[in-house]
DNA sequence: GATGAATGAGCGTTCATTCAT
DNA sequence: TATGAATGAACGCTCATTCAT
């Protein structure tokens, strides 16, 4: 609601507008007026939310939005450059923990590291997402993501860890099974994560056979 | 004018006037809204569609919408029934075409038919999903698709035919999947969609072990 | 709602129709419609209530309406004329039980009866004339009360019972206190009809004095 | 664009191009539309005016409407706080215009205003008062005009200067009276308002018997 | 840098009325 | 006599965006 609605118009004497918002950094101001847009998307959507309702709470005026991002739609952008880098960082920072042989202990602690890092954000991580179809193969961090998990698949193998003559296949496996499981867990509050995390990494484990065993298809 | 008739004379605010389309039987007249609404859901999303669209593609006026559909968002709700309803009797109809004790066979027709017909239909499938949460437990269409994963995977394990000691995760698991790599293939146009169900079914076997492999977690 | 909505389309497998309303004779129909008609406008006003609300309560269809009235607004003068009808009569009968010359009796017969009728009524009245501008001398109802109540006054006169220079006048504020009060007495609720309607007569009487008293303006 | 932006290449949805009006101070901007739909809610009344016509008539877009006013009942009840602040001041400041002991000059004061003030604007009043229900007791104006003359009634009795047995009956009578008189006298125009506001203070004065004289009932 | 008044195309929805059957 | 599918103009309201200050 805008300050000068009827009953407001009507009932309050026109005072010296005190003009509370002193020029910031813009740097604050930005962070200012992504943190107002995250909660609110996360609130009630994206689509529900409007640029008012998001300058309301950042505390200034409808402009200055526009000064800071061109347009709505840029604004959940940056959101989603911000969160996808933080997503990988971490997911990055669990795998360089382990040695960089050990390639069962990467699987896993990617694995692990998804499961935790989902469930903590799964919120902002479907608000991210919802609004790419699920086919854009150019959703850059879809792409990152799958990549690194790629990457752990591929390295494996190459040592002779275990075989994967399907490496994308296992990895997008790997990718949608922790995500539709993880939603699961979430819904249901059945358990704890750090055990559910173990068990799905035993299964996802078993997705990659001892090098030597036969081929798919062959069965 | 009929003798019975109330009369006054009065100044008749606006009149309608009926003429173009002729009445056609209700299942007609439906069928064509929800074809039209669901090639423009489908074409530019469900927000991004308006109702006047959809009436002048079906032909109609905009009440007629009305007429069949309370509100634009049952029509949506209208196409999800009718997309889950067949979605699910196709997989029925390639699960119970295998002998009622082949429980590899009906897991690797649940598998390949999924793929099968998403690969068919990915894009209603989309429009459908899209507008569910994915974490609604209460989703009747996803709940009713899981169930019907798990009603195999447990009867196979009762059977004596694999391990499942967590067979909600192993469910989860192939479900989320099948439609992850089905997408990138379908993204990636890399093969023809028999091989790569085949795969996918062997890859998804892997998960249930034979009976007697040593407990998740033991490893 | 209309009976094709899609919830219902789509589940009750198509029955024969029962066609229950047999024909019946116009006067009932009409009846019936204007019943249901008074109730709605009654609950929930005139512009709220719509033609298939009020053909749904009297179990008819939509184009039935239009047999017996050519638009809504019809319905509600036919409304309007009967209800005038009936109030006119009430009051009318009540002061024929007087004596022709008992110009006190018959001017308390007709207070009295106001308040007793528009005690029972004031729902339907208010429906009724709130769609009038209250200036609209061409009101037939509010006319033909208030010649009634005018009748009685210059009587009085005539015969020497009491002095009325201004019969409109005295008429006017009778007509228009009785109703400004008993509304009052309504909506308070703070005692019952009769000796409400006994003091509002004593006082209405007071603006008739007896003849000879000094002229309004000479005071 | 500046330095702060943040920017990515897309299409941009349907823009606004602000341009006629220039800024106005909100009050003027605010009288503008006030008066404007006041103007056309007396023409052809509240419901069959729209906020097109009337921001078409103040000279500004429909968003502007929407800038002051959040619905259009929102200025439906403007105009009515506006209105009934007016009608009350005109009041008491005739009213205030007679020695404070002037029991009889205070009241004459009141119907003697009353009648010119809604002389002058019933066509304001009754577009007002027509959107509440007769009997609605929580109406603020009716109230506090009725407060009003409650107050002089009741001094009046308690100086002796007259009786006031019923003094919520009398101030309804003189009430209803006031307003059902003038109608009238407007709808004929057929004397000046002057005299006839003297006739009917006399009427009214009436109503109020000298203190001693019998009380209602007993006659 | 910051403001906020102003914009207007466009939305979903309503409902009195018509008329072929 | 009775039906009900079909109509479409019109409604109140939204909100991303602009730009003069």
């Amino acid at each position: 609601m805008t300050a000068n609605r009827v009953e407001t118009a009507m009932d309050a004497p026109a005072a010296a507008r005190p003009k509370a918002t002193r020029t910031k950094p813009a740097e604050v101001r930005l962070e200012e007026l992504m943190a107002a847009a995250e909660a609110l998307f996360l609130e009630k959507g994206v689509e529900a939310t409007t640029v008012s309702e998001i300058v309301e709470r950042a505390g200034v005026a409808k402009g200055t939005f526009y000064h800071y991002f061109s347009a709505k739609h840029e604004m959940l952008e940056a959101l989603e450059r911000r969160y996808t880098q933080q997503f990988l960082a971490s997911l990055e920072t669990a795998v360089s923990a382990c040695g960089a042989q050990d390639w069962h202990g990467r699987l896993r602690a990617w694995i692990t590291a998804s499961v935790a890092a989902y469930a903590q954000t799964y919120r902002t991580h479907d608000m991210v997402y919802t609004n790419h179809h699920h086919l854009d193969r150019d959703n850059p961090a879809r792409n990152a993501i799958l990549a690194q998990l790629l990457r752990i698949i591929e390295g494996g193998a190459q040592a002779g860890v275990w075989a994967a003559p399907r490496p994308r296949m296992a990895a997008l496996l790997i990718y949608a099974g922790v995500h539709g499981a993880t939603d699961d867990l979430i819904a249901s509050r059945a358990e704890a994560v750090a055990p559910f995390a173990q068990a799905l990494a035993d299964n996802c484990l078993r997705l990659l056979p001892p090098p030597g065993a036969p081929a798919d298809g062959a069965a």
